[in-house]
DNA sequence: GAATTTTAGGTTGTGCACAATATAAAATGT
DNA sequence: ACATTTTATATTGTGCACAACCTAAAATTC
């Protein structure tokens, strides 16, 4: 009997990739009635952090430019742009070009954006009840897959 | 000294779940090269290697009703229905009701459907590679994600 | 200082992903 | 047998996700 290792790499069930694809879909399908109550999505939610957080480290009065959410997201600007004009419009943000380098667009929490951040304190916790899983094991896993983010 | 531990909560570098939706991500921006010479996307694979091993345990001539690639996948009909569709007109599979059962729409490879499994095979080869990471971790990284997957 | 290159962002088009809703066939209850 | 419910799939609408392409401003080169 000769067993072709191909065809076993073939099959759904032994693949390491589709478990993270599927596992992707699922936690944003957990998150999605928390964050309704916001008014936002998983995507727009991930936005929201990067602008809560950084607007702690003060010095960007002005806000901070698109291409800083897109490293930190690790998201195209063709994602973002459109995602940024509905959180505008949402009025959770403002929008505007920066003076010493018209290229850049800064974005800004609106003061509805940063009090939203009060309402969010309680997501992280929640969904981890959700998760039902140990805290510890989770941060163990956190850093595995980073190390395959590279 | 006040440590606010749903502020750090809220920071995206403490957070597992994005580091599961950004490898997500990056997983599927790994096969697209690999995937497009067979003119497929990744969830169009997803869907070709489900059929691919229905096709092996026989049984099914008239091939596999959608309900089963839905539970296979975890995905729901409004994405697969579009999806089989395009994948119908590229002639890579044959829609068909089944005749005891007029509700079901069965799934079956056409000839070409078939031969493609032949090209994929190198596929998760490659993609391993790619990774660069021992097989070793991934097979228990898997064990660990399933488990989130419940 | 004019030409080239790089950088920041926007636009367009295709393809998921899913909630909400619709439709019709099959199963079930009475 | 007929009404009700369940099941299998399709449709519509919104929102990512990204490749390919475009524009204009800034930086660099010559």
């Amino acid at each position: 009997m000769s067993f072709d290792f191909s065809d076993e790499m073939l099959k759904l069930d032994n693949q390491f990739c589709f478990v993270v694809y599927a596992l992707s879909r699922k936690i944003t399908a957990l998150y999605r009635p928390l964050l309704d109550g916001l008014g936002l999505t998983y995507p727009q939610y991930l936005v929201m952090l990067v602008l809560w957080q950084a607007e702690q480290s003060k010095g960007n009065e002005k806000g901070v430019p698109i291409k800083f959410i897109c490293e930190k997201l690790m998201l195209e600007t063709g994602t973002l742009t459109p995602l940024l004009k509905r959180l505008e419009s949402n009025g959770l943000i403002q929008r505007q070009r920066a003076q010493n380098d018209e290229r850049s667009m800064l974005i800004s929490l609106s003061p509805e954006g940063l009090q939203l951040k009060d309402r969010a304190r309680e997501v992280p916790g929640k969904l981890l009840c959700q998760m039902d899983y140990p805290l510890q094991n989770l941060v163990a896993l956190k850093q595995q897959l980073q190390g395959l983010l590279g």
